[in-house]
DNA sequence: TCTCTAATTGCAAATCTTTGCAACTAAAAA
DNA sequence: TTTTTAGTTGCAAAGATTTGCAATTAGAGA
């Protein structure tokens, strides 16, 4: 019926269990190719069931981060989105002036995750920064 | 009566009015040695009179952030806190588990702002940027 | 000083998200 | 298959923050 059975399976074996709900959910997310909000979430699920309600998505979506099923992203402002794992690291370039958000490679903060660990025994997770600031658009336009 | 005239000298001049409630706000902030949640700032500021309400607060703390009067910063999770501006540049290290918040020298991601100017045009604002991970101490224990 | 006007305040209501809890149910055990 | 029980759901209520609006007021100008 899914087409994450992997993902199904190693929840179960963690002592979640697996809801129609929690299914379509994980459907969602797992097939998205771009980032979405709980909010767009809930509302691709009301397009499949009547069965769908914003606490169980906001829950199952904490959830799926929380076991590793999911990326999350705070872009400030109370703008949290989540994506699938397929959705490979790399940095997002927030433009404070047009909101745009810029994809670019997280490799050149390998050198200052070095660093962090180096100097201060800190494990940086940079895989997914938003970094805010101004993008060249906003600044000749 | 204030300590701060530059600010809201400043302020006059760009046409907001000075109220009570604004000049004890900016004497908060202003000599505070640490980072304020909207919520502290509100209790401090019921200490010094029963003229306060937490929307003004709210208000306040977003019109001095947007006028570059107070530093500003998103933790996650909805931890929003407000700085001096004195509160120089630095990196927080926020870990995932232990909640702390380390700060480390920001310059060690200047070569990571020179090669965003250059290879995506995005003037990055890293100054007071946060990093999430887990800290050495979690990490051992 | 007095008048006038647009900015500000504080309350209430609206939003967005989390939390408590009783009813329900997945799935392990019998 | 039936029983059992601990995890899950959905509602309602609580929190946190923002917004609308009428009353108030800072500060410019007469
Ligand atoms: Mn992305
Ligand atoms: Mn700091
Ligand atoms: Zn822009
Ligand atoms: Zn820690």
């Amino acid at each position: 019926m899914t087409h994450c059975p992997t993902i199904l399976q190693a929840l179960r074996q963690r002592g979640y269990r697996i809801t129609s709900q929690r299914e379509m959910i994980i459907e969602i997310i797992a097939h998205s190719d771009r980032h979405l909000s709980a909010e767009e979430v809930f509302h691709r699920l009301r397009e499949k069931t009547s069965a769908s309600n914003l606490t169980t998505v906001y829950r199952t979506l904490e959830m799926l981060w929380v076991e590793g099923f999911a990326r999350r992203n705070d872009l400030g402002e109370g703008r949290v989105v989540y994506a699938p794992l397929a959705h490979g690291p790399h940095l997002h370039l927030v433009c404070r002036s047009c909101n745009r958000v810029i994809e670019a490679d997280h490799s050149l903060l390998a050198g200052a995750e070095h660093q962090l660990r180096e100097h201060y025994g800190f494990q940086a997770d940079l895989a997914h920064l938003n970094l805010f600031g101004v993008c060249q658009d906003c600044r000749e336009g």
